[in-house]
DNA sequence: TTTGACTCCGTACCATGGTACGGAGTTTAC
DNA sequence: GTAAACTCCGTACCATGGTACGGAGTCAAA
């Protein structure tokens, strides 16, 4: 019983699958664990290092970004601004979608306004004319 | 010169590419197009049906619900309700996307506090650790 | 020692929304 | 009439983030 941790053991320790940690491997999102045998063993902080992957992906982060972020970890050139750099970015895209998720929700509302009278029978009604003609809307 | 279309000049009349036709076509959201020889041929209103599909893409729907859409209208027992309730349904998914979006903004704002003097070496910047540890956080 | 649980690896598959390719047949323009 | 342009079809491939499978090897407990 040492201080490592089985594929099996680190994936529950983390709340994910057995195969995630493969393809996150595959990924390059973990490092190559040491093999004792056939079988990998991890170090207790790969823990960590999946629930940054998870917390990063909750964040809006895609796999890709997320290595890049811990690949900043290891190159020891990198500055702090770095990742300060990547999070305002992140941050910009996010606020990009809300404003287009904004726009979306102004132009179904006056889809639907189009339709009051909710028990025409939809040969009258004007909604899915609406959709397809309105193409001065701002979306 | 009759007044239908070859796949080729739908493709360029609704602003799409040959194969997203077939492909709309294997999905179902394209109808059969009658057949001159192997040819396809279209008629003209399915540029409209294109450019519906497109906008309702824009409005956040996937290709599946675009069908849903789009079968309503050849079911004439549908309601015009039925139309209102998906786009309500709508509109609802999108003030969940914009409130996940914002949660996910203000984690990025308090993580990138954790990170003042962008010049210091990563070892010293918190941010990555912060990340980790930001558990209780609201997302 | 044997049985059950765990792990190995490669590969295939899921959804989503297409794009690309290759070899054949067809149509149009000069 | 010939060559370019278009179309046919099936299939494979792209990214994204995994999940599933099968047959073999390994490990731990009873």
């Amino acid at each position: 019983m040492d201080h490592t941790l089985t594929i099996g053991k680190l994936a529950k320790a983390a709340g994910v699958g057995v195969e995630t940690i493969r393809f996150y491997e595959r990924k390059k999102l973990l490092r190559q664990p040491r093999k004792v045998g056939s079988f990998r063993h991890y170090p207790k902080e790969d823990i960590l290092r999946i629930q940054f992957i998870k917390r990063s992906q909750e964040l809006g982060f895609t796999l890709n970004e997320t290595k890049e972020l811990l690949d900043l970890k290891i190159k020891d050139q990198a500055k702090c601004g770095d990742v300060l750099e990547k999070t305002e970015t992140k941050i910009e895209e996010i606020n990009q979608k809300i404003e287009d998720l904004k726009k979306m929700k102004l132009s179904l509302r006056e889809l639907a306004k189009c339709c009051q009278d909710s028990k025409q029978p939809l040969s009258d009604c004007p909604i899915l004319e609406c959709f397809t003609g309105d193409r001065k809307s701002k979306i």
